[in-house]
DNA sequence: AAATTATGTCCATATAATGAACATAATTTG
DNA sequence: CAAATTATGTTCATTATATGGACATAATTT
């Protein structure tokens, strides 16, 4: 951060805390905490944030969220990311193709950012992550499977980063690592329990050819639809479909 | 200005005006001027807030826009605005009933911005605007519906701070007084001639019943479709699509 | 009701933001 | 196409501003 305004770092950090936290909003303490600046220094910048609009206070939780003005900004350069747009059409087949929920997460700095999502024509969904879901690295199987195409170092410095946040959610470092080191190995990353009871989840990365942002498909699903049997066929689906959007992206 | 911190207010404020470059950008210079800062401060904060990926530069013709991480902290927030929302289906019916293309802005800050557009049935639509728009008050029939719906004191100190914006643009406080004054009289902006040779727009504001931000109606339509006899016509279908929507915002 | 934890504020201090002046690059003009 | 003009980018002494330890208050939890 040898350059530039510090402050302004410190608030857009703050920013992208605040988008982890969704509609729901963050306590100032977790704040805090995770960003590891003090509290005085925190509250005068939510409080300069909410004045421009870009950050809001829940008046009954205390809790702290994005503002609403931030959208009005984003609307300032076009919809969708390219690789939404050019991705798209290979994710509404894949969905087609296994019935299943099919998402699109891209890294964002050290965040997982879920960028869409297309269910398919299975009577149960599993809609467990919605559009615009931030959360550190490492967390879901896509910040598994987005931790697995960098380089070693690179995903060990981001981890490292994220230590604090990790412990906030129930992970740790050494159990993100041990993830990731199994997704380098298979190419895919998959649990067998999801987020949700009774549900599974598979990723696998996008290789980053040059400048296109690191990005990962991920299929969630009923656990009875992720066995063994069944996951190898998903899983060569989702490869095909992946090698088809690698070429459409270079 | 009294609490909080100003560098971070300076770089919400820079923000702002690279949203109003859209796709385009804004040049280093009127951005200096727009802002009232002078050039190191604008060019340190610009340089943190690319860092952070809030902003961009072009690299070829060195103009400064909107980053491309805005759009990702906004997904954070569910998709549209409440007075989004609400207004479709009234707009909708709208661009039915009058064949021609509808606008939904809102006002932000001294800014208005166009946050729907919804096309009509006629071969020739008029599509002036884009979604993201973002203008100084008093700019196009919008600004102005925006401005007509404010106390008179508000009115002029948005006017007057918007000053330096509006002669970039080739335009003046004194007309954008008049303006204002007569769509304050007539309850709707007019203009014979819009955003393109032989094209006509009307705009009515939306009253604000409360806490919903201030916002307006704009239809734009090839001039002869906007004639003395057409233009009541469709002024009393915009007014009563309005009324039934005040209506539902309560 | 007491204890604990979270939120919010003050203000002396030090650090980081500021802006006048300088340097360089790009564009316009004669 | 060289000179003039205008735009972009950088430096650094000065000082205004952000910082964070300490205090105050509010909300939970026990």
């Amino acid at each position: 951060m040898g350059e530039g305004s510090q402050t302004v770092s410190r608030a857009m950090e703050l920013l992208r805390l605040l988008a982890c936290g969704q509609e729901q909003g963050v306590r100032l303490t977790d704040l805090v905490q995770m960003s590891g600046l003090n509290r005085p220094t925190v509250h005068r910048l939510l409080k300069t944030l909410i004045a421009e609009g870009v950050a809001e206070q829940d008046s009954v939780t205390r809790k702290y969220l994005i503002g609403h003005d931030i959208g009005l900004l984003g609307l300032a350069r076009g919809k969708q990311t390219r690789i939404e747009k050019i991705a798209e059409p290979y994710l509404l087949e894949l969905a087609e193709q296994t019935g299943d929920t099919v998402f699109l997460s891209i890294r964002n700095r050290q965040d997982s950012v879920c960028i869409s999502r297309h269910t398919g024509h299975h009577p149960i969904q599993v809609l467990s992550i919605e559009v615009g879901i931030r959360r550190p690295l490492g967390i879901g199987v896509s910040g598994i499977a987005l931790l697995s195409c960098l380089s070693i170092e690179e995903s060990e410095k981001l981890i490292s980063l994220n230590k604090t946040r990790l412990h906030a959610l129930g992970d740790s470092e050494i159990r993100v690592r041990d993830r990731v080191e199994g997704a380098r190995l298979h190419g895919y990353a998959y649990v067998e329990r999801g987020l949700m009871q009774g549900t599974s989840a598979i990723a696998i990365p996008i290789q980053n050819n040059f400048e296109t942002p690191t990005a990962a498909i991920t299929i969630t699903a009923m656990a009875n639809r992720l066995n063994e049997k069944r996951l190898q066929e998903v899983l060569s689906l989702m490869q095909q479909q992946v090698l088809r959007l690698s070429n459409a992206l270079i």
